[in-house]
Parts: C-alpha cells; sequence; structure tokens
RNA sequence: CGGGAUGUGGCUCAGCUUGGUAGAGCGCAGCGUUCGGGACGCUGAGGCCCGGGGUUCGAAUCCCCGCAUCCCGACCA
C-alpha cells in the first residue's frame, strides 16, 4: 500500500475528548472517528488490525471445532420476553417498535437467537456436541459509553455457543474454549492472564475471564508468583488456617470511648494495633439485618459477603438502620448482644480472641471479648478481600496484584436458556432431554484497545505483529530523489514480495514528519531509505518495541529482513511456526 | 440516573470577569526557501461563536430553557 493514495488521518494534537492512552491513539493515529457517544467509525488501518484480529480468533475457533454462522442484529422481543429477558436485561437493551407496532431490539448478545435456531434444528444427540461462533457488531445502550473502544456501546464481539448433551460433555466443550482462547491471545502477542472469575449461582470454576495486562486496566487481578492461578479480586480466596486458640483469660469490659469510632481513633484508644479490633459491619440483606466482623486492618469484600449469604440485594446499613439495629450511633456497633438475624465473621478471628469491639451503645467499645465466649457467630467465612500479604490459595506462593482490561470471558450457561426456551434432544433411550449450554465471548474491538493500553509509548502506538495494521513501512525520506524513489519502489516491491504486508510512505514530506507519523501508527518494523544510505550502499531498519536502529548492507536485504521480522517475533513471544501471517 | 465540566473555522484553544466590526497556533490552497525527528517566509480560503428564547441601541460575552460531548460513581466483552 502506498501512503500517498491510502488514507490515514494522522492527527499531531492531543483529542479533547480522549482520556485514556488507546483512545488518544486510535483517534490520533487516523484509526477511528467519532460519530457518535460510544459509535464509532472504524478507518481503514483501524478496520484492518481488526480484522487481523477476527483472523486469529476465527482460526482458533475454527481449530477448536467452532463453526462459523452469522445471526441478525435485529431480533424481535418475543424471544427475549420467551428467556424474560425481555424485562430483566434493563435499558441496555436498545429496544423499538417496526411499523406495525412490534417489539425490536438490537442484539446486545444471542442466546436467545441461537437457542431458538438450535431447537428448531437439532432433535437427536446424534447431532450434539455443537460449537457455532459468530463475530459481529452487537449493540448495548451503555450507561456511560467511555473510553474510546474500551466501553462503546457498538462494538464487535465474537460469541460462541457450545451445545451438548450432558455435563461432562459441556465440560470438555469449556475446556475446548478454554484451551482456544489461551490461544489465541498468545498468537495475538498479548500478555494477559485466564483468571478464575465470579460464576455467581453456577458455582464452580466454570468462568474464566481473559484479561490483557496493562497499567491502565480497570480490573485488579490476584496472581501467583509460583503457580498458575490467577483469580480476579472479587473472587480471589483468602484462606487461612491456625491453631484453635484459648479462651480470653480475661472477661470482656466495657470502656467509655466518647466520639471515638474509627479504628484508628479505637486503636490509638486501647494503644494497639487496628488488627485488634474487629469491626462490625451492617448490611441489609434483602431487608433483613445482617453483620459481617472483620479484622480492624482488613478490607471486607461485598460480593463475597452476598454470595455467602445468597441474597438479591446487598446493601449498607443506612445511618438510620444502624441505629435501629445497634442501639447506637454509627461507629459503636458490636457482635456481643447484637441482635440481628445473622452474624457473620471473617475466617481469621476464629483463630484468635482478645478483641476490642464496638459495644452496642453510644460512646462505648468492649475489650478482651472473645467471640466464642461473648457472641452468637452463625459462621466463619471468607469474608475479605486477597491482599499481597496473603499467600496462594493453591500453593505456597505469594500473591501479587495486576490490573486488567478484560477481553474474554468463558463460562456455562448450563440449561438456563434450553430450559427456558425449550430446547431439548432426544438421547439414545428416546428420552426427551434439555441441551446444556456454554457461551464464549472475546471482545473484538476491545482486544484493539487493550492491545494500545498495553503496548505503547510517548511516541505513538506498538504494535503487536499479529495486530498491526502494517507489518512495515518503507519511509522514503526524499521521494523527490529519483535514486530514493528507484530503490524504495524496489524495497516495496520485494517485500510485498515476501508476503509482507507493508505500507511505503512515498508522500512528499519531510523526514521528521515521516518518523513521527511511522512511529505513531506503531508498525512494529520500519525501514528507512535515504540518499546517503543508498550511496553507502546501506539501508536502515528501525525496530519499533526497542527502538533500536541499525544499518544493513543492500546485499543482505534478503537474510536480514527475515532475521528481523523472526526478532520481532520472538519478541511477542512467538516464532516462525505460528503461520498467522 | 446522580455529581462535575465543556461547547468559538477541520484540530487545539484564547476572547466572556467589565457587552461595541470574531482571534491565535496547527491543518488546508498557492508561491518561494528548506529537507535525518511534526521547518520557515509571503499570500489566501474557511465562522448561524451548540440550539431556542429573553435583557439591551447593541450579545460569543449577561439571564432563562433545551441539546450535545467529556470526566467521576453503580453495569459489562
Amino acid at each position: 500500500m502506498r501512503w500517498s493514495r491510502y488514507f490515514i488521518p494522522t492527527l499531531k494534537e492531543e483529542p479533547a475528548e480522549a482520556e485514556v492512552i488507546s483512545h488518544k491513539l486510535l483517534l490520533r493515529a487516523g484509526m477511528i472517528r467519532k460519530l457518535t457517544s460510544g459509535i464509532y467509525t472504524y478507518l481503514p488501518t483501524g478496520w484492518k488490525a481488526l480484522q487481523k484480529i477476527s483472523a486469529i480468533v476465527r482460526q482458533e475457533m475454527n481449530r477448536f471445532h467452532g463453526i462459523e454462522l452469522l445471526m441478525p442484529a435485529v431480533q424481535p422481543g418475543d424471544l427475549w420476553m420467551e428467556s424474560n429477558r425481555w424485562d430483566a436485561y434493563g435499558k441496555e437493551l436498545l429496544r423499538f417498535k417496526d411499523r406495525h407496532g412490534r417489539d425490536y431490539c438490537i442484539g446486545p448478545t444471542h442466546e436467545e437467537v441461537i437457542t431458538d435456531l438450535i431447537r428448531r434444528e437439532i432433535k437427536s444427540y446424534r447431532n450434539l456436541p455443537l460449537n457455532l461462533y459468530q463475530i459481529q457488531t452487537k449493540f448495548r445502550d451503555e450507561i456511560r459509553p467511555r473510553f474510546g473502544l474500551m466501553r462503546c456501546r457498538e462494538f464487535i464481539m465474537k460469541d460462541a455457543y457450545s451445545f451438548d448433551m450432558d455435563d461432562p460433555g459441556a465440560s470438555r466443550s469449556y475446556e475446548g474454549m478454554r484451551q482456544a482462547y489461551v490461544s489465541i491471545f498468545e498468537k495475538l502477542g498479548l500478555r494477559f492472564r485466564a483468571v478464575e472469575a465470579d460464576s455467581g449461582a453456577i458455582g464452580g470454576s466454570f468462568s474464566h475471564e481473559f484479561m490483557v495486562l496493562a497499567e491502565t486496566g480497570e480490573d485488579t487481578i490476584a496472581t501467583c508468583t509460583d503457580c498458575d492461578y490467577a483469580a480476579n479480586l472479587e473472587k480471589a480466596e483468602v484462606t487461612c488456617q491456625g491453631p484453635d486458640c484459648d479462651e480470653c483469660s480475661m472477661p470482656a469490659e466495657r470502656v467509655s470511648t466518647p466520639g471515638l469510632h474509627t479504628v484508628e481513633e479505637i486503636a490509638g484508644f486501647f494503644n494497639v494495633s487496628p488488627d485488634r479490633i474487629i469491626k462490625t459491619m451492617l448490611y441489609n440483606a434483602d431487608g433483613k439485618p445482617v453483620a459481617a466482623l472483620i479484622r480492624g486492618d482488613r478490607e471486607l469484600n461485598e460480593i463475597k459477603l452476598k454470595n455467602i449469604l445468597d441474597v438479591q440485594t446487598l446493601t449498607m446499613a443506612t445511618k438510620e438502620e444502624v441505629e435501629k439495629w445497634s442501639k447506637a450511633r454509627v461507629g459503636f456497633a458490636g457482635p456481643v448482644g447484637l441482635k440481628v438475624s445473622r452474624i457473620v465473621a471473617d475466617l481469621e478471628l476464629q483463630f484468635d480472641t482478645d478483641w476490642v469491639t464496638g459495644a452496642n451503645e453510644t460512646d462505648f467499645h468492649l475489650r478482651h471479648v472473645d467471640l466464642r465466649r461473648d457472641a452468637q457467630i452463625s459462621g466463619y467465612f471468607d469474608l475479605r478481600t486477597i491482599t499481597e500479604q496473603d499467600p496462594c490459595p493453591r500453593c505456597e506462593g505469594n500473591i501479587y496484584l495486576t490490573k486488567g482490561i478484560e477481553v474474554g470471558h468463558i463460562f456455562k450457561l448450563g440449561t438456563k436458556y434450553s430450559q427456558a426456551m425449550k430446547a431439548t434432544y432426544l438421547d439414545e433411550n428416546g428420552r426427551e432431554k434439555l441441551i446444556i449450554m456454554g457461551c464464549y465471548g472475546i471482545g473484538v474491538s476491545r482486544i484493539l484497545a487493550a492491545c494500545i493500553e498495553q503496548n505503547h509509548d510517548q511516541n505513538g502506538i506498538i504494535f503487536t505483529p499479529a495486530i498491526t495494521p502494517f507489518e512495515m513501512v518503507v519511509i522514503a525520506l526524499n521521494i523527490k530523489d529519483d535514486l530514493v524513489r528507484e530503490k524504495v519502489e524496489k524495497i516495496y516491491e520485494h517485500l510485498k514480495g515476501l508476503g509482507i504486508d507493508v505500507l511505503l510512505d512515498d508522500r512528499d514530506e519531510r523526514p521528521g514528519f515521516k518518523f513521527k507519523d511511522a512511529d505513531l501508527i506503531g508498525s512494529p518494523v520500519q525501514i528507512i531509505v535515504g540518499a546517503k544510505g543508498i550511496k553507502n550502499g546501506v539501508f536502515e531498519v528501525k525496530i519499533r518495541h526497542s527502538g533500536e536502529r541499525m544499518e544493513i548492507p543492500m546485499e543482505y536485504f534478503s537474510t536480514q529482513i527475515a532475521r528481523i521480522r523472526n526478532e520481532v517475533l520472538v519478541h511477542y513471544g512467538l516464532s516462525k511456526n505460528n503461520n498467522y501471517l
């Protein structure tokens, strides 16, 4: 491709509308333009990158027995009413009526459509298992679209759905997809982690999120230094073991603590460290008062609490509720004598004693509290958020926290949709059974943003070889110089002949201008051709990710190009064997 | 949906406090000089100053009402 005849509207200045780096660079590199809030046009290089991502997704999906199809973007409301999601999905579902007044929506996902298809077409166990996927534009009317391609309303997504006869089959399908996903992100050349995610009511470790690691990620991941354990912060298990301790030798004692209610104030007053204090947090759980106990220096994980209590809604108690339930002002609640429907305590509280707690009386605390002796605890559970001080729940390794961007999510659906929509098959014995489903999503357009979040510098994007719109940019320093023109054309043709996707910067611009643009659009390799080099019989190569520049004699062109290509692949954990190009 | 901010040539912004002929830089067109990290000079085109009401002799500027976009919170690929 010749730059002069192509369309890459780069921007020198930072667009005011963008805040995050990928958004800024996608705009500056001329890859996207906003049409309206959360809706973007993919310009040629942006679209090219998306197609490259899709190609790898497609290749790996096919390799793991996925079969591609395409479903409609517009879906009838009836189907959504059947799955009970017409009401449940909320305002993210963009609805409209056609000229006859019938309800429709623009698909934010395709469980209904695929389940409808399957229930009509699949009747026999002989047709199972089956894995169908599609790559297409979806629409979610996000409350607040932001961060460019990271969270748009209209976005491109790959969605796969698996259909199995039984649970073991569904597990095999799930495992196949997990492997496919690992392979996809490896081939994309991204640093990522597959993390255990909160799977909600389904239970087990049947949900994984695939996170691209980037400092700017919105999610926090807990990862083990030794084994391959990785989990979403919300999900990461905190283990705690220890010998049972003896009962506290001293009886609980009521102490006047006027006006003191934060952990720090209490710790200071009693001259103990915050880990000797129990925080008593009151919640409204489906309308019932519940208390959660946690050490003063710890953080409660509300998602864990919600799962343990198995309730629909969990909200922190209001000031009024606290006063009503604890019979004291906020800051003086404690487990001793507390009248609530349940008191749950964090695991580590059962291995220690002699605590400081609130006294359920304004301006009073208790010390020398022993939970077993003085309080009625309904259970000890993993309630807190993991920290880097905690051990790995699977091995003896340490935990460290990193940030990530969620780009894929796989989970077992079970029979949720097959039941609601009556998708059944006949087994070997002629008995009717529900099809077991799984669904597997990848945010294709989000991957583009995540790739940039992970790989960029002050000068612009640093694309991985699998995603870059152009593998190499050939920069003609002075296109009006006949020698340069001639040489650069030759190199361009030669590279094309090698099957390399190459962009020739043949614009009549100053060198600095071209260097800046080349860095901005992020091709892994730049080949710089100028009059000086030609005179000396060399051409120059710049490696984008390292900034390394080298002069290479013309006669070694082919071998050196091959070497450099391979070097770049290796840098991204790839090798020639990965023939994705 | 709550909280905050911003809307002025294609882009980034100034002007608004204190009302009086709409500005700069970049970009764009032409000419010349340049040519290894976003050059310089000259010339030029390009504006319902977000929209609608009001106040005023006069509104980009003051007041009211909308709309849009961005940022912070709860949701998600």
